[in-house]
DNA sequence: GTTATACTTTGGGCA
DNA sequence: AAAGTATAAC
């Protein structure tokens, strides 16, 4: 046990050997956090505090769970299977299945990610003849959600104008649709889990008093329905003497990115009240980062307010300066960052240490088309993930059909895919008979008479044969039949383009093999037929897969800024530091969405071991079309002398920005989208030597970026967005341009 | 009525 | 760029 608390600092080993009561640990980034939550867990087992059985974590990542049972099965002697790690809606998927019946839920229920849960918002619309204009998918899709992470089923929610009453209406309508097509969403995993605990009390108290200690990572991004969660199930019971679990909550505000779906920073005050948390502990001492990196970190969301404050430190040295790049284009960004992987590669660094960071997903295809060119293995974590793939999604709603005939979602998705002579009319006309006869798509065939209903029925008997055949296969050949007798493969082999969309449908029996590989030992247990096949649908739908290429092989790991937050690397490429982009245009003009693309700012610049990269570009292709941006204002906060700016080579005839060193800001300049497709670039000698892309500085509108020119010697004239100051056109030979460095 | 094709619109991060 | 929508061709 002594060897578990060997190499700890003082507050790390204060926190890990707390007395069994609340706890509240601000962990910086890098500053052990995962380290302490692990040998918190082993030191209450190992100590005699604690039965495994009594141990709840909940992180939020699939990734964050394996990591920490990995860590606890190295520290721990004993097996770890008593205890329950998760993430709050693995958990919640697993206490449903165990308590269907009072949760009001077939067993076999089936989880709508987010983009099935859209599919069947629009269905809904449809069904109710509702403009979508007026009731946009998305909009009603976050209405929703936002409801039941407030906790509030339709009767509750107050509405006070008609536009709400009628958005409450159709939530209403929704719950009832999903509820007949026996689906849950991601909200209402948590809420149907909160509900039955709330109501039932022998399970209620049934889980207070197993779980003794309950641990939770990532504190600062729970959303208020987590937070309750969380409290009712640390609750005691005084009737029955039941003491409550002790809370030991770790989290770092100033990592807080999931504002978006709802995180709720303020539940770390409300924790730290409500529960009168006597032991607050802050880790600020960071072991990851150079100097050169925490500093620059630390400058930078110094600029946030309402901060519970932090300030993060090292005994390592300064490290290396900050290298900063400043490119033409986004495939020049990509091929200098390829350069400098290459380098670092050469001088001994694993390709495993390197990651790429971007903060939208559209912007890996650049550096996965720089890396795939300069025969550099990588491995792309998110982005179109293996389940959310249209061949895999249709794949899935057949056997999400076998699993639970009253999927309407994946009736519809897969009712003419591949084509069977079932258009949207005969669809219209069983979604007509289906709301009459109050039935799912799939059991209101039979009542359809005429033409479509003889192709439906087809279609039924094909769901009805795979049923029968695939009841006594095993999960990997239940696949690759239901592959074959649905046409799918056959539908894909005849497509020009459909060999990727093959492969990825043999990688998916893979996947299914790799699943009940894992689940071996639980296999056994499950009775009823196809149990096995709905456990791995909800696999699919909560883990939409990590599921790139060589799992061994040593690769350079791309990523979002989200999904690396948690993890470290030696080297950190930070990709597309422009305005619109990073921070986000959409979150740009409100201010707690402009705080929270810092924090996220903060997140990807603390991921950074030794060498941490910055790189812009002053164009970029992007949703098909060429932008051109102002660098983001994330660099202007990280203090010069942390910096390094490496000169782009200079392509002939365009004046040089950025040259050699640090220039002057655009300050509170931002970007939007040209209001005209940028015009073809005029000879050079008409613009005088300006060019698309280039900054320049006008003397009342202050600095912008050129992003379009058209005409010639008189007429010339250039489009020029000024950021605060707006997007203008201006004539060369009047408007007095000079270029900006 | 269904399918193939041209055209228009849209657009973030995640369990 | 990809998904959704209107229109023409089967």
């Amino acid at each position: 046990m002594s060897d578990l608390l060997a190499n700890l600092n003082t507050e790390q080993h204060q926190a890990v050997t707390l007395p069994p009561q609340h706890a509240l640990i601000l962990a910086g980034a890098g500053s052990g956090k995962t380290r302490v939550l692990t040998t918190r867990i082993a030191w209450l087992i190992s100590s005699g505090q604690c039965d495994p059985a009594g141990i709840l974590a909940v992180t939020f990542t699939n990734k964050a769970a394996k990591e920490m049972l990995a860590r606890l099965s190295a520290m721990l002697p004993i097996s770890t299977r008593g205890m329950w790690i998760g993430t709050f809606h693995g958990l919640c998927n697993r206490l449903l299945r165990a308590h269907h019946r009072d949760a009001g839920l077939p067993q076999l229920f089936q989880i709508l990610d987010s983009a099935d849960q859209l599919a069947a918002i629009k269905r809904l619309l449809k069904t109710f003849n509702v403009d979508d204009e007026k009731f946009p998918p998305r909009e009603l899709q976050h209405f929703i959600n936002a409801q039941k992470e407030a906790g509030l089923r339709p009767d509750a929610v107050e509405a006070w104008d008609d536009y709400t009453r009628r958005r409450v209406e159709l939530y209403r309508e929704y719950e009832t649709q999903c509820q007949r097509e026996s689906v849950v969403d991601f909200a209402e995993l948590l809420l149907r889990t909160y509900e039955l605990l709330e109501r039932n009390e022998p399970v209620r108290r049934h889980y207070q008093r197993r779980f003794r200690h309950i641990l939770v990572d990532e504190f600062q991004d729970t959303n208020r329905l987590q937070y309750r969660w969380l409290k009712l199930l640390a609750a005691g019971d005084a009737a029955s003497g039941t003491p409550g679990a002790c809370l030991f909550c770790v989290g770092d505000d100033d990592q807080s990115i999931y504002r978006f779906r709802g995180a709720e920073v303020g539940n770390m005050r409300d924790f730290e009240r409500e529960f009168q948390v006597a032991n607050v502990i802050r880790l600020e001492q960071n072991y990851r980062s150079h100097g050169n990196i925490l500093d620059a970190a630390n400058a930078i969301i110094r600029h946030n307010s309402g901060r519970l404050g932090k300030n993060l430190w090292t005994e390592q040295g300064a490290g290396e300066p900050i290298r900063v790049f400043e490119a033409f284009g986004d495939s020049d960004e990509a091929r200098w960052i390829v350069e400098e992987v290459q380098q670092l590669v050469r001088e001994g660094a694993l390709r495993s240490d390197i990651a790429l960071l971007y903060r939208s997903n559209a912007q890996s295809r650049v550096l996965e088309h720089a890396l795939f060119s300069a025969g550099i293995p990588y491995r792309v974590y998110g982005g179109l993930r293996f389940f959310e793939r249209q061949e895999i999604k249709h794949a899935l709603a057949y056997l999400r059909l076998i699993a639970n005939a009253d999927d309407d979602t994946a009736f519809a998705r897969v009712v003419n895919f591949p084509t069977r002579g079932i258009g949207a009319r005969s669809l219209e006309a069983l979604q007509e008979a289906a709301r009459t006869y109050n039935t799912s798509l799939y059991a209101t065939v039979p009542h359809l008479a005429g033409k479509p209903g003889t192709v439906l029925a087809q279609f039924v008997r094909l769901i009805e044969d795979l049923r029968r055949d695939t009841a006594r296969l095993p999960l990997p050949e239940l696949v690759d039949h239901v592959l074959d007798s649905s046409g799918l493969r056959a539908h894909y082999k005849a497509e020009k383009e459909g060999r990727e969309r093959l492969e990825n449908l043999d990688e998916l029996i893979a996947a299914a093999a790799n699943f009940v590989a894992e689940s071996q030992a639980d296999a056994g247990a499950l009775g009823a037929d196809h149990a096995l096949l709905a456990d791995f649908l909800a696999h699919a739908s909560l883990e939409a897969g990590e599921h790139q290429a060589d799992q061994g092989m040593d690769a350079v790991q791309l990523m979002t800024v989200h999904a690396a937050k948690g993890l470290e690397f030696d080297a950190v490429f930070l990709s597309g530091l422009e305005e619109g982009l990073f921070p986000h245009e959409n979150a740009i003009l409100e201010a707690e969405g402009l705080e929270e693309e810092r924090r996220l700012m903060y997140v990807a610049v603390t991921r950074a071991r030794q060498r941490l990269y910055l790189s812009f570009a002053q164009s970029r292709m992007l949703h098909g079309q060429t932008r051109y941006n102002l660098r983001s204002r994330f660099l202007e906060e990280i203090p010069e002398p942390l910096t390094r700016w490496i000169t782009p080579p200079k392509p002939r005839g365009s004046a040089a920005t950025g040259f050699g060193g640090y220039y002057e800001p655009p300050r509170g300049a931002f970007s939007s989208r040209p209001a005209a497709p940028p015009a073809p670039v005029p000879p050079r000698k008409n613009t005088g030597g300006l060019q698309v892309g280039q900054l320049v500085s006008h003397a009342r509108f202050g600095k912008g970026v050129i992003i379009a020119a058209e005409g010639s010697g008189a007429d010339a004239r250039v489009q020029i967005n000024f950021g605060d100051a707006g997007i203008k056109w201006l004539l060369l030979g009047v408007a007095k341009l000079e270029p900006c460095n």
